[in-house]
DNA sequence: TTGTAAGCGTTATCAA
DNA sequence: TTGATAACGCTTACAA
């Protein structure tokens, strides 16, 4: 067992200095070509690698952007975490990966974890949990300390940075839109609690999408799911004597649930009743019927995401730039829960 | 905008050495009650927090996890990381997460990386790749450096190290005579090609359960497939005129994807065939007929990696414990594409 | 062409 | 009770 070998090691055997070799492994024309091929020859054989904690300190950088997300077991934020990699190492910076578990101590620990050091920088979608205890102290501290904070997807209106989200709003109004089109004359909704952000935009658009079509929001017909863990049951029981023919939810998980429950009533999916839902998973790909809806485009918002944050990143020291939001375009995918 | 505060800034502040800060943040008695308390006020002010690095780069550890894993999309994976968070957490340990995305070159990447200084031992599933180039040397190299690895799942066997496994063999053993005590008497094999070590064991133990039954294996029912990608297509076509009665896949999608070609082929599940899976994810709870399939339990196993590494990384130096390898018991769930 | 020394932020040892 | 110094591994300005 041959611990890893460090420049002090290699000076020694070489009889160099430090900074000799430190110079002749970054190819300093300083040294002679003779010094510089016998300690490079060394290094080899050694597998010399330079360590990143002493590197990390040196610069004041790490070269690591920190994400950290709700829940690792959401497709979502899977794909999500693709696209951040994939522009990251591109840039030659490396990520790390933290779960808040959707607990606010939970985020503010790895927050402070990671604001020590280790990260240059946070691309972060919020806790429920931080959603509504609208405590953000963590957040501003990370951006008065000067690291750039990017979010996504779940983003706080009041704290300023840069921020990738897609339009909730329209894209479900476009969808309820959809299902008005479809002839859908009495169009369930089931979401989230109003203060988890997209779900309160998203119960937004459904209601805009009515209003336009000039057809009263039902109150009887919308529900709003508090805790997960629960919703199977809670939506087959709201679902029950109803009578809709269409119904918008917003996750997959709630649009199969759905679809579970109409089925089990003996109405058929699409002919009896359409159901739209959110976020193009593997369930909704190969449930029977497989389901039509939002397409998040999570790799290009966790791209967009990691883009922008090495731009602050890597900007001039001092030069303020302004913070951008951006949205990204979602997309319909129309499967076998509407009618063609 | 105030950059973090440091030892320096503060002793400078108060007119006192670097060391007599240090001392006093951590409470030392060899710091008068009087100047222990200014400084820790001031410090609070001024939210001084420790920076990491420094600390990691002195005690040369970084009391840090890094787990490389083939695939985040993968529910599998992502139960295993909850495991090891919940452990790792409990005993003052972060973990960062890296992907390989299957790729062999990602994962000696990814772990050059972390062995640079940031972590302090691994745990990792390796990548298809890896286990198809049969080239390990980044895992031996870590190891010899003396950073404890801990492999999981998808192990190799000349390696040695801590790992954590199922039982992939008797798992499958019982999951086939399930169907053949529920009187299958074609039972189809769906698996991955044999380099993928679970993939393999998993075929081997279906091979036992026929030979233990007297059941002649028919290679002509079996599946090995190559690429994941096509793998709907490609079992939709092989399940065509086979007349299975039971079938076995080595996947929770390649379970579901076969479930669909019988639907298709208008054969009814369980009734005309009974299929289990294995993965007890999202899908095979979802699906309609819901997956009868093998749990897994990947918390258990995340947490019991974790406690490996972490008695690894804090037993003695020198004192060479010897690895062990722990199966972590799996289970039959029974749902509802098997007869009851 | 090579080496010395300072510094990144921290802690531990020893001296004052 | 406090402070100076060295050390962790590395880079770099400056000196030799």
């Amino acid at each position: 067992m041959k611990k890893k070998i460090t420049l002090k090691q290699i000076a020694r055997e070489l009889d160099v200095s430090v900074s000799t070799v430190s110079k002749a492994l970054r190819d300093s024309i300083e040294i002679s070509e003779d010094t510089r091929q016998k300690i490079k020859a060394f290094a080899k054989l050694y597998n010399y690698k330079p360590n990143n904690i002493a590197l990390s300190l040196k610069n004041r950088k790490s070269k690591t952007i920190g994400v950290i997300i709700p829940e690792i077991v959401h497709h979502f934020f899977t794909t999500v975490i693709s696209g951040i990699e994939q522009v990251a190492n591109e840039k030659g910076y490396h990520v790390i990966i933290c779960m808040s578990n959707n607990s606010f101590d939970k985020e503010v620990i790895n927050m402070e974890l990671l604001a020590n050091g280790s990260t240059d920088g946070f691309i972060l979608s919020v806790a429920k949990e931080t959603q509504q205890k609208q405590d953000y102290h963590h957040l501003t501290e990370v951006i008065n300390q000067g690291m750039p904070l990017v979010m996504f997807d779940r983003v706080i209106e009041e704290i300023e940075c840069d921020k990738v989200i897609i339009d909730d709003l329209n894209a479900t109004k476009k969808a309820v839109q959809r299902l008005i089109d479809l002839n859908c004359k009495k169009i369930g909704l089931i979401t989230t609690v109003d203060y988890v952000s997209v779900g309160k935009l998203r119960t937004d658009g459904y209601v805009q999408a009515l209003r336009e079509n000039k057809i009263s929001v039902n109150p009887d017909i919308i529900l709003k799911v508090e805790d997960f863990d629960n919703s199977e049951e809670e939506i087959q029981a709201f679902l029950i004597g109803k009578e809709l023919d269409g119904l918008f939810a917003v996750n997959e998980h709630f649009a199969i649930y759905a679809i579970k429950a109409f089925l089990n009533q003996g109405l058929k999916v699409p002919e009896d009743v359409s159901v739209i839902g959110f976020t193009n998973g593997e369930l909704s790909r190969q449930f029977i019927p497989s389901l039509t809806t939002v397409s998040q485009h999570g790799v290009e918002m966790g791209a967009k995401a990691a883009t922008l944050l090495i731009k602050k990143l890597e900007s001039e020291e001092g030069v303020e730039e302004p913070y951008e939001t951006i949205t990204i375009e979602t997309s319909l995918i129309e499967r076998n829960s509407t009618k063609r």
